[in-house]
DNA sequence: CCAATTCAGGAACGATTGTTCCGTATTTTT
DNA sequence: AAAAATACGGAACAATCGTTCCTGAATTGG
């Protein structure tokens, strides 16, 4: 009866991660929206209502496509340490390769939206639940194998992780560009573990 | 000849880093300014050249202020672990009792803006350099005065510590209350010095 | 073929953006 | 007192914002 979608509302949406990912939610225009995605206005805004609701699925499939991967490389993993450092190893070199830099999408829209749009707010607090639970397990996990140190708590050591790692995700988005700092900040985080 | 100036020019900045500080540099609109600093338009626009300008006044004012409590704190110092601790300590405490948290506004400007702001990335990394220099001659204080580990370089802890001290602001951004995530952060920082 | 649905493109909306300008009031110096 | 200079409030600017709507073409299933 009807036709079909001529485009991807999954690919749509990549490329609007994109986007919000590079300019930010205020700094993206309408227009750069069209222009990106390569829809009209009109399909546009049937398929995804307004620009918050946009950025909102964005956000969620970035969340999904982030945590998914380390998610599955620590549950997966038979040495916690190692797959921890090979995780940190790739967000440096996603930061040092990145020719637009990005840092991390999650972590800019918390900075720039979490205290002004609520539904933002319960993503990114979802989202930090997610990881602390995620690294809090690989912890355990490693310290049962003896593979990370037990003098302190997991869950101490899963949110000093985290922090260390959003750190090194602003890093990224303020432009450094020198390997040596992201390295040494890892070897100090390895050095508690 | 003439008039003098009925404002202050220095409190004036610091309410436009008050709103700026809050609202970010895309989230504060012209009217914004003119009702939080108190100035008519002209005023403002005679002052302060246009919005790049006063937001680039603005960051510059922070930094300096920033930065000069904690350096001299620091230098000052005759147990630096205990002063560092401090310092984090009182991060945490504004973290938490800043009703509407607004973080580090050197960290939401650099994430905001500075990929897209030649300027301000200036003032972003000369605020890195500055920093890593005031924790680097810290670090080494205490490392000789035996208060500090000498198991790491002076400069990877001082990266060290200045990355956990920007992720903590980003979680404060992000409008974490629990005093507990801030503190198992610290506990594992402070394990390593 | 018909009816239904979605497409692209662009015109148009009111609202808000950052910025400029003008007339008037005020204060200072000569 | 006169003259010069600046602050002030507010009107006005063009541009852009996010959004809606309309048109006609395209494609589908019945």
């Amino acid at each position: 009866m009807a036709r079909t979608k001529e485009f991807n509302e999954d690919h749509a949406l990549d490329k609007a991660i994109e986007i919000f990912w590079h300019k930010g939610y205020n700094g993206t225009s309408a227009q750069d929206l069209v222009t990106h995605l390569g829809l009209s206005r009109s399909s546009l805004y049937d398929t995804f209502g307004d620009k918050q609701q946009l950025f909102m699925k964005s956000l969620q499939r970035y969340q999904l496509q982030a945590q998914e991967s380390v998610k599955e490389l620590l549950e997966k993993s038979e040495n916690v340490e190692e797959t921890l450092k090979a995780i940190f190893k790739q967000a440096v070199i996603e930061s040092l390769e990145d020719r637009i830099t990005k840092g991390c999408f999650m972590v800019n829209s918390s900075v720039e939206l979490a205290m002004h749009d609520e539904e933002i707010a319960k993503i990114v607090k979802s989202n930090s639940q997610t990881m602390e639970e995620v690294f809090t397990n690989a912890v355990k996990k490693g310290q049962e194998a003896g593979h990370i140190s037990k003098q302190l708590d997991a869950k101490v050591l899963a949110r000093f992780i985290f922090n260390n790692y959003c750190g090194i995700r602003v890093l990224a988005r303020a432009g450094e560009r020198n390997k040596q700092v992201y390295d040494d900040i890892v070897k100090a985080v390895f050095s508690v573990l």
